[in-house]
RNA sequence: GCCGCUAUAGCUCAGUGGUAGAGCGCACCCUUGGUAAGGGUGAGGUCAAGGGUUCAAAUCCCUUUAGCGGCUCCA
């Protein structure tokens, strides 16, 4: 008869299997009550689940004690409620459009979507939300219990098939394939089976849908079958749940909050780029206050690279179609780059031959036309910089670096801000070496990325190694080079300190690599830089180097863009920041507010010693009182401010104010202040004017 | 590329078929004020573009372009 062990340790005896509601029950009827279901030996399972054996069982309700002591919202509590919300607006939208086919409804971290198939002449909108919220309320009012049923594989197929739902018959024969010969289908009533809606589903839910405190239906969007485009097209429908209102308001806010925060809104408020429809689209047009971050970003990397023995270079933004045939990025990647350009000769070479516009749509699409591209990387163009001349082991390693920028036709759904763009600016380098020098420079190319991010105070960014897949033999060169560069990668990635994970499979076709990847305002991750060994392209371009044995070897190659691109890397740093960059980085560094005109002789004088220092500064010589220029500069997040009146001028001082403090700091001598800035923008920050008034 | 939503002044947004609005910003005038919005006056719009319905369209319909959230993709 099962001993059932509490979290506490103690262990509490049955003479007869119990369900874990009636333990619960036999501990306090407030825990019975509280109670959205358990975890039996650490798995979740509902509150009705039998224990007729030993085990360890966890009550889950809305909080569960934390390490430190206090409550804390359990996740697994808000997963079954959302789990179960997601069968509450299957129900509603089935009864809002009948007809409507589910697929799959998983929860999320936060919230959950279900998958459904539309009839094509009522697909669901926006303005539909307000009818399935209102069904989804009637049903969570009725406090319906959910029913879990099993059937054996037959009957169960049999049912579904009756039912008449491919998706779900699908979803029924993976569940089957996916667990052991005693599998069975679990089925899910809201209410009672056979009388109330059900759903096949593996569970595990609440007891009853009034547990389900607050949801909302959130958006929706098109998705595929199996995630295959070539597969039926489905609507995934987006919502929420929580136990409480004010959790979900809380939710709410913080979606509204965090859009605020975003690099978007956060750029034009600041005036830093703009998109142009006349331009076209994900072209980022850099204003000269976002230029300014930029070029002092480039700076900054360029003068790492210098240091570290890279050589910069400068190759041009097209190439000939035929340099994309040795690197094999032509065709083959054709459908994601702009079409090529062609020269007027050629097409009306083509017309006299008779081309009709399909065949020269064939010709562009396949390659076999003369003709350039915008290019699409850089690495051709370093190549051959490196093959301009004949090297000797002694030259290497040949660090070529190029803030290069590269152009690509992304599909038009998927861009937007500036993390995915069209045309973008790459920090790439493309390094040559030989097998031996691996090692070192893969080191080299990590303790770039982390000195920039450690200036930058960029601490929340993960690291993934693409590795081969043992049993595949689609990758290029030699097995044993391939152990030799996943034991570089991996003994690099350590060098950072930084957990990674290792994902096999995940290599380029030509060498493993290391991606860095960092989550926007409203946790989307995105991929910001890559290091990749590459043993393919030396191999295409026939490059090599003269040995100590005097003969020619073949050099491996790194590419490395450890922040990607600017734009992609300034708007996760927009959003790092929150718009409030650091002086050294800020378009603005300085604006002088004089109290009034009588002091505007004063304030050139303070504005030219700091144009002395190539400050850059802006005196507000508007006619407004001193409080609306303070708030203008705070708006606009300029790190200091200069508030200048007849009392500086006398003794020759300004009186600090710092961004992000919200009084005075106080006057101090404008010679000093002069200095400390000078100090903070060449430390990049490390010393602060801040500082000197501690 | 797919689904949904959206597009009105430099910015943020109101405007349900009948003369285009507000706040901020901008210009000018008054104010010369010591630490987060002083006051007044004024300029500024082919209502994203194109087509349609209508006596009449910012408003209804279609197409295109662009933005946002997802899906798919991402050398």
């Amino acid at each position: 008869m099962p001993a059932i062990t509490l979290p506490d340790g103690s262990v509490k005896q049955f003479d007869a299997p119990v369900t874990a509601l009636e333990v619960a029950e036999s501990i306090g009827p407030r825990l019975a009550q509280a109670a959205v279901g358990c975890r039996v030996d650490g798995e979740v399972r509902d509150l009705s689940t039998t224990l007729g054996a030993d085990c360890r069982l966890e009550i889950i309700t809305e909080t569960r004690k934390g390490e430190s002591g206090k409550n804390e919202p359990d996740p697994d509590a808000l997963f079954l409620v959302r789990h179960s919300c997601a069968h509450v607006m299957a129900e509603a939208i089935q009864r809002v459009v009948p007809g409507a086919q589910l697929v799959y409804g998983p929860p999320l971290e936060t919230g959950f979507y279900y998958d459904i198939r539309f009839p094509d002449d009522r697909p669901l909108k926006e303005g539909d939300f307000e009818a399935v919220e209102k069904e989804m309320a009637n049903i969570v009012k009725e406090d319906r219990p959910f029913t879990r049923y099993e059937l054996d594989p037959n009957e169960g197929m049999t049912k579904l098939k009756a039912e008449g739902s491919k998706y779900k018959l699908d979803n029924a024969e993976r569940a089957l394939a996916a667990s052991g010969p005693e599998a069975k289908l679990s089925f899910y009533a809201t209410g009672e089976p056979g009388k109330n809606w059900e759903d096949l589903c593996r569970g595990p839910h609440v007891p009853s849908t009034g547990r389900i405190g607050a949801f909302k239906v959130m958006s929706l969007a098109s998705s595929y079958w199996h995630g295959d485009e070539n597969s039926d097209r489905l609507t995934r429908v987006y919502g929420t749940a929580f136990f409480k209102p004010a959790d979900l308001q809380q939710h709410l806010d913080n979606i509204e909050e965090a859009k605020r925060r975003g690099h978007r809104v956060l750029g034009k408020q600041l005036g830093l780029f703009h998109f142009d429809e006349a331009v076209g689209q994900g072209l980022i047009l850099w204003t000269p206050a976002g230029s300014t971050i930029r070029k002092e970003l480039q700076n900054f990397i360029a003068e790492e690279l210098r240091q570290q023995g890279y050589s910069e270079i400068f190759t041009p933004h097209i190439g000939r179609l035929d340099l994309y045939r040795t690197s094999g990025h032509f065709p083959y990647y054709a459908e994601s780059q702009y079409p090529p350009i062609v020269p007027r000769e050629e097409l009306s070479r083509l017309a006299q031959e008779g081309c009709s516009c399909a065949e020269l749509g064939n010709l562009m699409a396949s390659g076999e036309i003369d003709g350039y591209m915008l290019k699409p990387m850089n690495c051709p163009h370093h190549i051959k910089v490196f093959a301009s001349r004949q090297h000797s082991y002694r030259d290497l390693p040949v660090r070529l670096a190029e803030f290069g920028t590269v152009y690509r036709w992304e599909q038009s759904g998927e861009i937007g801000g500036m993390t995915r763009v069209r045309g973008f600016t790459q920090d790439d380098a493309h390094l040559f070496c030989t097998q031996d020098q691996l090692d070192e420079e893969l080191q080299g190319c990590l303790s770039l990325v982390k000195i920039i991010f450690d200036a930058l105070g960029m601490e929340d960014y993960r690291v993934r190694i693409g590795l081969r897949d043992p049993d595949s033999s689609k990758y290029t060169g030699d097995p044993s080079n391939w152990d030799k560069a996943e034991a570089a990668c991996r003994a690099a990635a350590k060098t950072l300190g930084k957990p990674f994970v290792e994902e096999p499979g995940e290599a380029a076709f030509y060498g493993p690599k290391i991606d860095f990847v960092v989550k926007d305002v409203i946790g989307r991750e995105w991929q910001l830089g890559t290091v990749q060994v590459d043993y393919n392209l030396p191999e295409r371009f026939g490059l090599s180097y003269i040995g100590p044995d005097n003969k020619p070897h073949r050099p491996v190659m790194i590419h490395r863009a450890p922040f990607g691109s600017m734009e992609r890397f300034i708007g996760v740093l927009i959003e790092h920041f929150a718009g409030a960059f650091p002086a050294w980085l800020s378009p603005e560094q300085v604006r002088v507010l004089p109290i009034s005109d009588k002091t505007a002789a004063y304030a050139t004088k303070v504005e030219s010693a700091l144009k002395a220092r190539r400050v850059r500064v802006s005196t507000d010589d508007s006619s407004g009182r001193v409080q609306a220029k303070i708030k203008a500069a705070a708006d606009e997040k300029v790190p200091y401010m200069l508030v200048v009146g007849p009392r500086d001028e006398e003794s020759n001082t300004v009186s600090v104010r710092a961004r992000g403090i919200q009084k005075d700091l106080g006057a101090m001598p404008l010679d000093d202040f002069v200095k400390a800035l000078d100090t903070e923008i060449a430390t990049r920050g490390k010393e602060t004017v801040v500082s000197k008034f501690a």
